[in-house]
DNA sequence: CCCTTTACTGGAAACGTTTCTAATTTAAGT
DNA sequence: ACTTAAATTAGAAACGTTTCCAGTAAAGGG
């Protein structure tokens, strides 16, 4: 004897049971449900009809498994308590949200391990798609697992050679040659540059941007005062501390990363310097609410809202199927009160 | 004849393949891989040969299907972009992680319809649990909506009485009531306080200790500076600037948020106030690097981190079976500089 | 040596959908 | 009225698992 379901008081229904009520096929409601042309103007009120009364809402779970798709993206996040990240998942939500996609995020904390974990969970979870902002581009196994996915992907500011995905990228290289240019231009030499890894395009671009303008003022570039190894606040902070004891400091400083600016900006207080008048300083990135909080810090800006927009459009038009491609978010240097300050006529 | 699936060249493999390579039953071959205890040593090694050998991993969607379970939990954030709530979405992700468990991060924009979309996007991809930072206590069908999830829910900060969840609350009269003693025997009487709507549990509890405070110094409680409608800064912006335009204006400020201590903090540098010195202010919680931003300014903080970590583990208790149940975290006054300012002696 | 228990294993029925195919109804053409 | 095509609909087979149930083999007791 077939062991039937029993519909209880208030448990969900299925497609049975609306197939019940209405006394058709439960292949029909699926048609009425999902759209689908083929039904009669007759059919498609009975079903109506019989669903409303139910409250039916068909089970995620089974059509994602059914269909091969699950209307799910992946967001990896190095970190998520930096309110530039935040501000871009924030949007990039907004707008997969707008055509039906749910974002599922992970957060990598900045460790090549975790985000490795965060890709297989993702994989397994059968997200469509995937925008990550990686922790660096030769991570172990990193374009195999990416590959593996078999998936749209929208890279933030990376670039994976041989491997075929969305990405979108800053024009960093110009701000920030802007930045140092006027920096020359005031006069600094001594220019210190702390930001995260080269194995990142981001800190690649920079430092492009950063050596091409002191080329263009025939300067050498001050190699000793590049720091080129992490974004948070510690190396930012330790990083600084070093180079204010060297024999000839820096006179201005450039930070890579809302966490670099924060570091610098504590080792400066502790320094008893202040950024604008014995110190100029320019912070790539700024975060909400930076007239409030930046002081009158001179920055790198790029827009948070567009990067997270234009990553979900370019994931949801790959799934629309169209080609991966490149969206380049340009970068402006936004001179203010810190870019002055620093130079030796002006101290002490 | 029956369309046999053709194992393409490097398609995942699924159950079916792993039995077929081991020679066994499909059954067999879930019981290994999901640890069930009857199975004998040389199939547990024939199995897991297979599957190692075709990389096989199971179908998360199937697995939930079948199992009823997501292993999935729901998390509904009012504001991403506030770093402070990212830190608790961060570490409360991270316990999760710990057990086996992934977070589904829901932004809800402080918007009660997009929170009610939120929950229902939720119920049917059949989360096994939800904590949420929810918008207001009194949004529409709120407490039904919650009910129809039919799984743990664990509350940050807010109260739904006759609806049996778990909660992890702050202890926040205890932190204001001490500031706002603190700020009388300083001798302020104009106290004003802005932070969100009285239909936060939050908010509730602040005002309780705010009142507190003035009626153990016996002194009338402040009412016209008393604006509770927004935790965002516009709000806080918009309502400092008004205090300032009334006959007696506010000598100290109480801001119940990142995003009111922000605009609060707009609003005076408009009108070239320095906390400190001619106006005293308080910050309710800290953030990141609250030593570099927040200038010297005193808090009623309390600990995201924990937070975050007490969420979790409280659901998980009641995923694994535990009963609803409240934690209470502790918020505490710090008094830093701007903690002085703002009396008449001292004034212009 | 037979019977009962124990330890494992295989087969099949779920979970709740979508979609293919075949069957039915309706309309249209002669 | 009779055939053919078009429009709908029902039924069944997927999707990839878990879990129930029955069955087999080995082990133990008399």
């Amino acid at each position: 004897m077939a062991k039937k379901r029993v519909q209880g008081p208030n448990q969900p229904s299925n497609i049975h049971d609306v197939a019940a009520r209405a006394g058709v096929a439960i292949s029909s409601i699926s048609r009425v449900l999902s759209g689908h042309p083929d039904v009669s103007e007759s059919m498609r009120l009975k079903v109506e009809k019989a669903a409303a009364e139910l409250g039916y809402e068909p089970d995620f779970l089974a059509q994602s498994l059914r269909r091969g798709a699950t209307k799910t993206v992946g967001f990896i996040i190095r970190d998520i308590s930096n309110p530039f990240f935040g501000v871009i998942a924030q949007y990039c939500e907004k707008e997969l949200r707008k055509f039906g996609y749910s974002m599922f995020l992970m957060i990598s904390d900045e460790d090549t391990q975790t985000e490795a974990e965060n890709i297989t969970q993702l994989r397994r979870r059968r997200v469509d798609g995937l925008i990550a902002s990686l922790v660096s581009e030769d991570a172990p196994h990193l374009k195999e697992s990416l590959e593996k996915l078999k998936c749209p992907v929208v890279l933030l500011d990376r670039e994976l050679p041989g491997f075929a995905a969305s990405a979108v990228i800053g024009n960093h290289h110009q701000g920030v040659q802007d930045a140092v240019a006027d920096l020359i231009k005031r006069g600094h030499t001594r220019i210190a540059f702390i930001s995260g890894s080269t194995k990142v395009y981001t800190t690649r671009d920079r430092l492009k941007g950063f050596k091409a303008a002191f080329k263009a003022a025939n300067l050498p570039v001050p190699n000793d005062l590049i720091a080129l190894n992490k974004f948070d606040a510690d190396y930012g902070q330790w990083e600084t501390l070093r180079m204010f004891s060297l024999a000839s400091p820096p006179t201005a400083l450039i930070t890579g990363s809302v966490g670099s600016t924060s570091g610098a900006l504590r080792a400066l207080k502790s320094l008893k310097l202040t950024p604008g008048k014995n110190i100029a300083l320019v912070a790539i990135d700024e975060w909400p609410m930076f007239d409030v909080y930046g002081g009158d810090l001179s920055s790198v800006y790029r827009n948070p809202e567009v990067i997270g927009r234009e990553a979900a459009k370019v994931l949801l038009e790959t799934l629309a199927g169209g080609k991966a491609r490149k969206v380049v978010v340009d970068t402006k240097y936004i001179a203010r009160g810190t870019s002055s300050g620093g130079l030796a006529k002006k101290r002490g």
